[in-house]
DNA sequence: CGTTGTGAACACTTTCACAGCC
DNA sequence: GGCTGTGAAAGTGTTCACAACG
């Protein structure tokens, strides 16, 4: 049992779920406002920023704290930086990218990756032919370096961006080395061992989800009465 | 106001927003073990290999009917077409992709595209350099085609992998060209009329709430010590 | 004042456990 | 016997509406 027993100003231990998601999407928010050089921001202007509203929002910043102030609002840069710890990039981590086709090289070119507290610090891929590339100034290295690169630079998060194939057998090797977190853009289900954070960004299935609601609007038979105004 | 009286034959009106989510999911793996000859499966067969457990997928199989027999379970064929047919995806959607910059190659190469319902039909973009370039076997063009291109060709669907500044203004394009589905991969959030989806991928989001997790797990004190050997 | 922070109500999702059927 | 389909219970997330407070 950890002691909940309250670090400094750590009133935030348990935070849902749902709420964790859009921490990112208030700090982007944030950001922007602080770029235009705003001091301070209504919950209702800094949830139309972040698209959603403002109830919440405050909800949301609720299980964080209290940061803000009655009848004025929030300070950006304050709330912009207790959302970055909470969320835990006020330093970098260092990411390793792994399958270096058109996708991995796409990414490994994405500069929102190191402007947002993460480091690219190797790019590794199973074609010996890929190894003699260098893409977005990394040179390619052998899949089976792996273990080395992740004790060297203390990597947490892999990236995997194999063809659906491959997935599951880079996943057990990121494991095995250390790693416990993963974003999986291969189009298939990865099983892992408990401990380990799994994410998915699917191409496939968000256009199918897109696709059955498009069916639905398209729908001019039935005696619907879908009142527009 | 009238009867909200469904059809007789259509139980499977409302389907919820967490199933349909999960269709492709389901509509994946059932492709995976036809591909593997496999006839029949039960409901824990087929939730194991789409990573979900057995009550929720037989939950969310019975809002769209009754497609099982019990006793034996499901014949993979006839359910993985009868969830084909529910999310739409029985007949070929055509798509364009805005953005062609690295994630928009990608997007344009990736080959589980066609094979899942979608066909690309036109790569678009703003900059006259790039507009002498073939990707993935389609020219690419100016930006300025949209409305043409998307009354031609029916597309409903639009995906979108501009920088973040240019998003809005192609989601605004696009929208008054009538397609009502966007897939948005640029980092911002995006403002669309009522009755137009948007569905979006982020990378920087999706690794900020793997570090907030991944944060959490290295809590136990001072070093953060990794391998748990 | 105006705006935050929050209990309480409501809505949605998952899980349980077993009746119903093959 | 074994597996599906489903009410009921439990858990999560969202919205409302207003008290608290600078």
């Amino acid at each position: 049992m950890y002691v909940s027993d309250r670090t400094p100003a750590e009133a935030a231990r348990d935070i849902p779920e749902a709420t964790v998601a859009r921490l990112p999407l208030y700090l982007r928010a944030l950001t922007a406002l602080a770029e235009a050089d705003q001091v301070t921001c209504s919950s209702e202007e800094l949830a139309t920023a972040a698209g959603v509203n403002s109830a919440k929002l405050r909800k949301d910043l609720s299980h964080l704290g209290s940061y803000g102030t009655r009848g004025v609002g929030y300070e950006v840069e304050y709330l912009r930086y207790q959302i970055a710890r909470e969320i835990g990039v006020t330093h970098d981590w260092p990411v390793v990218i792994v399958g270096i086709g058109n996708l991995g090289q796409a990414l490994a070119n994405f500069s929102g990756f190191r402007s947002r507290g993460f480091r690219v610090v190797a790019l590794l891929d199973a074609d010996s032919q890929r190894q003699s590339e260098v893409v977005a100034g990394l040179a390619v290295r052998p899949f089976d370096e792996l273990a080395g690169i992740v004790a060297e630079h203390g990597v947490a998060i892999g990236v995997i961006s194999t063809p659906a194939p491959a997935a599951q057998a880079v996943a057990d090797a990121l494991v095995v080395s250390g790693v416990r977190s993963i974003l999986n853009f291969a189009p298939t289900h990865l099983a892992v061992p408990e401990g380990v954070d799994v994410r998915k960004v699917d191409l496939s299935i968000e256009l199918q989800i897109l696709a059955y609601h498009e069916q639905r609007k398209a729908q001019p038979d039935a005696l619907d009465d879908e009142v527009t105004a």
